[in-house]
DNA sequence: CGGTGTGCTGCTATTTCGGCATCACCCCGC
DNA sequence: GCGGGGTGATGCCGAAATAGCAGCACACCG
């Protein structure tokens, strides 16, 4: 329905060449290099500085591409909502999240709701700590599974849950029996890190930072799936919560202690979305869904994990 | 830049007709009803269903008409932020308006504004009082000039001013020397009044049926023109905001007595724009005019013509 | 100095689009 | 019943917009 040149002018500015624009388009570079001319020549303006490799959106390119890309979004929402009327939802849902809510959880609420609606597709991307704003406003997504921080702005928290980060440990471990830790109650016992600014928020690496606690890191990673097995041959403890291992805790594989530190203990995950942003029918079904199955596992983790009883919900 | 089926889409939904539509586009109609076609075919629904006089929007249509008007409001509004990087504002702005405000103030401010910034056009519309709300939701409109209504949802007031409305009269008429007045000391004066719902708010018309006093109108007309030389031929008190009225009332051909009655003594006249629109930049700049237009004529209001002063705005 | 990258531009083929005439249908008034 | 005027849909054809190909001019780099 939308004019080629949106998409031709889109792809150049990501592209910051109109060759290579043109090769992801599969067409002539020609065609896309005219369609720009005669957008600037329509505009009055010229939308794309000419560099000597490639080109870079002018202030008003960056003006116009912002109205292109809104007009691409809501577009494709308004097809999602008008498919939903035909009682079949489809589309495409785009998440942004935690790298541990991509280890276990996510797989399977997508996994779930792909199977209840065959027709609707999931983008789910891990994102940088530091790009976590601009991945919320540029509107390239729906929502966000994260931690909740109240720096973020523009940005609305739609449903939150408590996670206790804790200490994840095998049961044998001297620790495993405590209801409750502090960091400074586990100096002395080996603990495996994860890398600087990933996989872990922000805050927390300033919470254990500005604890003053001296935690002797005998593994450091940027990989759950590597510290999930360290942790299970007993080379230390892991500071996680528990989600991205809630097989492990339900077999009794391993044992998840709260951590009781003053700031770790507000700890939320919770489900964010840009404001003013009007949300797919198939992202509120996975904004739904999410939902649920997240409070399924608070349920359980506020119950004791010794016994594994079912609580609630299927 | 966007598609021409676009156009046709909106055109047709308006006119309910595919030949009118055709008709007001200029174009053949065969050509708008291929269009038609074949965004029903991309879309893989009926936008439309077709009647004997005519079509009319499915659901899927609204849908799809709501995304499409917003597109061209966007552009437009983006159009007019792209040339503003040039230093020279253009662009059109759209006002929904009182009745009262066309008739001396809004014409000079637009007068200024024109002069200031020659690439702006106007569009300034007076609606009734039962429209305002859609004219404000629509997003066919920047902003309206409105009495303040707190019945008004998703609607941003983002400047307001005291007016007292009051009796307007001769200045030998009995009651000029007054200060202030109520509608029951008006009782015996022949009035002249304004036709049902028009021209004054719905609020207005409640405060003047409830308070019980019993005016006598002698002449009813829905004219402003029409009242104006009617009060100045001395026929009667008119129950008017001094906006329209200023000239007048400056020259000291006519005198405004404020009324208050204690709901009427509330009445103010804000700038109502949709919550979440974002404003093109003249439409900022027209909003900033009126807000300072309006602000001294309250001070004149406030102080008699002897002595203005000045309150703090730019 | 050629090699590779860039954006730009004639030329030509193809696809799309618009205009005209026409058809089929429906409703209304005579 | 029967035109007349209204609607949207279609076939045909010319015009306009678009894409593809090849090539140009320029800038960088080893």
């Amino acid at each position: 329905m939308h004019a080629a040149v949106l998409r031709y002018f889109d792809h150049v500015a990501r592209h910051g060449s109109i060759r290579k624009a043109a090769d992801a388009l599969s067409v002539a570079s020609s065609a896309v290099n005219r369609q720009i001319l005669r957008l600037e020549d329509e505009m009055g303006v010229t939308l794309f500085e000419r560099g000597r490799s490639g080109v870079r959106p002018t202030a008003a390119g960056e003006l116009l591409l912002r109205h292109v890309r809104e007009t691409q979004n809501e577009y494709q929402r308004t097809r999602a909502e008008i498919a939903s009327l035909g009682g079949t939802v489809s589309g495409d849902v785009r998440i942004i999240s935690l790298e541990s809510m991509l280890v276990r959880f996510l797989p399977q609420v997508v996994d779930e709701m792909s199977a209840r609606h065959p027709k609707v597709t999931f983008t789910v991307l891990a994102v940088h700590p530091s790009e976590i704003g601009e991945a919320l406003r540029s509107g390239d997504n729906d929502f966000g599974v994260l931690f909740v921080d109240a720096r973020h702005r523009g940005v609305d928290v739609i449903a939150e849950f408590p996670t206790s980060v804790g200490a994840l440990m095998r049961p044998d471990h001297p620790l495993a029996g405590r209801k409750s830790l502090t960091l400074t109650e586990c100096v002395g016992h080996p603990v495996v890190m994860l890398q600087d600014r990933w996989l872990l928020d922000a805050i927390m690496a300033m919470e254990f930072a500005g604890s003053g606690a001296r935690l002797s890191p005998r593994v450091v990673s940027n990989s759950i799936e590597f510290m999930r097995q360290v942790i299970r041959s007993g080379l230390g403890i892991g500071f996680f919560t528990p989600i991205g291992f809630i097989d492990e805790i339900r077999r009794g594989e391993l044992v998840h202690v709260p951590l009781v530190e003053p700031g770790l203990a507000q700890s939320r995950i919770g489900i964010l979305v840009p404001r003013y942003r009007r949300l797919s029918p198939p992202a509120r079904l996975m904004i739904n869904h999410i939902s649920e199955r997240l409070g399924a596992f608070a349920d359980f983790l506020a119950a004791p994990p010794r016994r594994p009883k079912r609580r609630g919900r299927t």
